[in-house]
DNA sequence: CAAAAACGTTGATGTATGTCAACGTTTTTT
DNA sequence: AAAAAACGTTGACATACATCAACGTTTTTG
């Protein structure tokens, strides 16, 4: 289970982690399942862990006036979850993030981040780069929701995540796209057509 | 000139820097001013300093096939200019950001950063939580820019960053928000006449 | 200061995408 | 296995916004 953590952290630093520092890890982050449909997080509460995903699936999502769902993100196998807001300043947040499939994760308070994790330089310059490349892809998205047709984003979204259109059904993936699930579905059936 | 740069810090700073860290400071970032529609980076370009505004506007932009000018972000005095990804990774940059005022910043390079910032603890820290708050705004706008009509994101806009629509034209502000200067002018028409 | 460029407004028209509704299929629940 | 819920598709229609074009005003430039 750790080692799924471990290979990741390793792939995202210049330097392998030591014994030492693996047991750190080992040490602070905390099994935890989720059931389908469990909430990992809910509007209105405090994130009080950060999670990374060793198997499993999760959207984080804001309910509108209407009582849609509007999806923010998706996260899968390798990935991590949680509201960085409201996890570092404490505050409520706006977000829901529910597990989509049975999931695994492994989680940290952020008492264990503060007193543990964040004394070790291979942590903070880890997040440090999690977080500049979640900066970057936003920015992406920020720009390609702007000036791509619906078409051009679901393109996109296939090259890039093609894992998403397996393991997500269609109106999730739409609405994540910005996008209404009839719209998503023409736009597939004209593709096909070709 | 620098004790803008320094003000700055030291309001997403815990504590206040020392003076030995304000000498660092003072040693790394250099003054630099660019002319009225001064590049400050090109597309196809490695982005080789990170910049400081002590007084000015710069925009971030991509240009399209046709040629037109699409506005990704609007800096103004106190914010940070550059991209961060052509930076870190020495990639050739997407972006273009040009100097839209008569600008002063203070920038690093790659090797002060590396040798004399990223030694020192405060910046780090510093840099990672900018860093995450601009992660957060950015997640925000993939969200507004895709549930919110174009009157709403103007309003939005006035409400958050009320120096933009004073600083910048309005057909470049309509680009930032994603609509076109027609759209955004009729938006202004229709809400002068309540 | 005259000419040119940039900017903002308004109207006519086009279009991508949303909304609403009905229906068949698949999946989940009991 | 039956019932219920979730999902995907298709059609008719609505609409926010883009595009194109013309024109007046303001700003910049030689």
């Amino acid at each position: 289970m750790y080692d799924v953590l471990i290979r990741h952290i390793n792939t995202h630093l210049d330097k392998k982690l030591s014994e030492e520092e693996i047991m750190i890890i080992k040490d602070t982050f905390k099994p935890k399942k989720l059931r389908k449909h469990q909430y990992f997080l809910q509007e209105g509460e405090i994130c009080k862990v950060a999670g990374f995903i060793v198997k499993g699936a999760l959207k984080q999502y804001v309910v509108d006036e209407a009582g849609k769902e509007n999806i923010l993100g998706l996260y899968v196998d390798n990935w991590w979850v949680g509201d960085r807001e409201s996890f570092n300043e404490n505050v409520p947040s706006p977000y829901y993030i529910d597990a989509f499939e049975e999931s695994e994760l492994l989680v940290v308070t952020k008492d264990d981040t503060l007193d543990k994790l964040e004394k070790q330089p291979f942590m903070t310059e880890f997040i440090r780069t999690l977080t500049e490349k979640q900066a970057l892809k936003l920015l992406k998205r920020v720009h390609s929701t702007k000036t791509y047709t619906a078409e051009q984003r679901l393109a996109e979204l296939e090259k890039n995540y093609p894992e998403f259109l397996q393991r997500f059904p269609q109106h999730i993936i739409a609405s994540y796209l910005g996008m209404t699930k009839e719209t998503l579905s023409r736009i597939r059936a004209n593709s096909m057509k070709k």
